[in-house]
DNA sequence: CGATTTACATACAGTCTGTATGTATGTGAT
DNA sequence: ATCACATACATACAGACTGTATGTAAATCG
C-alpha cells in the first residue's frame, strides 16, 4: 500500500470546505443576526481556521451572500420538486412556497436579513426575482388589458404579501387562513376586466 | 455681568445630544447599513465624544433603536398632520402614508433594517402595529363576518403590501399606480360578504 | 452653599476584521 | 516521473472597534 495521503481532489476539498463554512455560519447569522456574528465564532464551530474562510469568502458580507444565495438555491429546488403541473397552479403554487418557506431561519434569511444586509436589489438578482415573476405572468394572462404599470405594482405587491405570510408561516401561525385569503386577493385582482 | 456659564439645563443638554446623535447616526446607518456603521465614525459627525455616545445609550443597538424610534414617532406625526377625516378615508389614509413614507430613508430604516435588526416583535411596539391595526378596524367594519383568522391574515399581508410599495414608491416609483392597485385589492377583501 | 447626581471626556482591555506571509498539497506541462 | 506553478489552507500581525472604567466639570437639590 503505497497511498499516503489519498489524494483529495482540489474541486472536492474545495466543495466539503464551503459546504462547511456555510453551514455553520448559516447557523449562528440566524442565532444572533448579522452584525453580532464574529468569523472567530464562524470557523470554530465549522471547526477550521480563518485562514480558511477567507481564501473562499473576500469578506464577512461575502460569507452571508453565498449562506443567502445557498438558500435561495434550496428554496427553488423544493419548490419545483413539489411542482406538480396540476389544475390549480395559483392553490398548488402557494402551499409548495409555504412548506418550502418554512424551512427553519429560511425566511427571515431571505425575507428579512439578506434585504437589510445585502440590498434588495442583490437579493432579486440571488432569487431571480422570486415567485414574483410566475405571478406577473399569471397575473397578465388573467388580466391581458391591465396597464403594465399597474400590473408591474400589483405583482410587486401580492409578492410582498405572500413573502409576509411565508413569515407568518414560518413562525408559528396557521398557513390555511393565509393561503385562502391570498387566493381570493390574488383571484379578485384578476379579474379586473370587468 | 456675571453670568460665566449661562447655565444650561440638563434636561435641554440631554435632548440637545441625543437630537444629535440620533441625526449623524440616522445619517451613518443609511448610508452604510447597521453593520458597517462604527461608533467611532457616528461621534465624529456628531463633533461629540463616545463618552457621550455610551452615557446615554447602552450600545450601538440601543442607539440605532433611538433612531428608528424618532422615525417612527416621526411617520406617525406626518401621517396625522395630513390626517383630513374627509370622505374616502381609505383613499386618503393611502396617499398620506406614502407620502409619509417617502421621506428619503425612512422606508428603509422602518421596513428592512430595522425589522433585520431589532426584529419584527420590537418594531410592532415600536411603530404600534403601523397601519395594519387601522386596516383591521377598516376590514372589519367592511367585512363583518370574516373568520377573525381570516381577517388577520388579510390585515398582515394586505399591510405588508403597503409597506412593500411604500418602499418602492420612496425608491422614485410613481405612487399612482400603487395607490390604484392597492385600493382595488382592499375593496375587493372587503367584499367578501358576496 | 455643601452633597450628590448628571453629563460628558479620556484611558484602557479585549475582540474583531482583513491582510500578509508561510507551507503543504494538488495540477498540468514536459 | 518531475518540475514549475497554482491552490488550499494555517499562522501572524496591524489597525480598528466595542464596551467599560475612571476622572472631572457642571447642574440639581436639600
Amino acid at each position: 500500500m503505497q497511498e499516503k495521503h489519498e489524494a483529495i481532489p482540489n474541486a472536492d476539498r474545495r466543495a466539503a470546505m464551503k459546504a462547511r463554512l456555510i453551514a455553520a455560519a448559516r447557523q449562528i447569522f440566524l442565532d444572533k443576526g448579522y452584525a453580532e456574528t464574529s468569523t472567530p465564532e464562524i470557523v470554530k464551530a465549522a471547526e477550521v481556521t480563518r485562514g480558511a474562510l477567507y481564501h473562499h469568502y473576500k469578506d464577512k458580507e461575502d460569507l452571508f451572500r453565498a449562506v443567502v444565495t445557498a438558500e435561495a438555491a434550496a428554496l427553488a429546488q423544493a419548490i419545483d420538486t413539489a411542482a406538480d403541473p396540476d389544475e390549480n397552479p395559483l392553490a398548488q403554487g402557494s402551499a409548495a412556497y409555504f412548506e418550502a418557506m418554512a424551512a427553519p431561519g429560511r425566511a427571515r434569511l431571505l425575507l428579512v436579513d439578506g434585504p437589510a444586509v445585502l440590498g434588495w436589489d442583490e437579493m432579486d438578482a440571488i432569487d431571480a426575482g422570486g415567485g414574483r415573476a410566475s405571478l406577473r405572468v399569471g397575473l397578465s394572462h388573467a388580466a391581458p388589458d391591465l396597464d403594465p404599470a399597474e400590473l408591474e405594482a400589483l405583482a410587486i405587491t401580492l409578492s410582498a404579501a405572500y413573502d409576509r405570510a411565508a413569515l407568518a408561516i414560518a413562525e408559528g401561525a396557521k398557513a390555511a387562513p393565509y393561503i385562502t385569503v391570498l387566493e381570493r386577493l390574488v383571484v379578485s385582482a384578476g379579474e379586473e376586466n370587468r
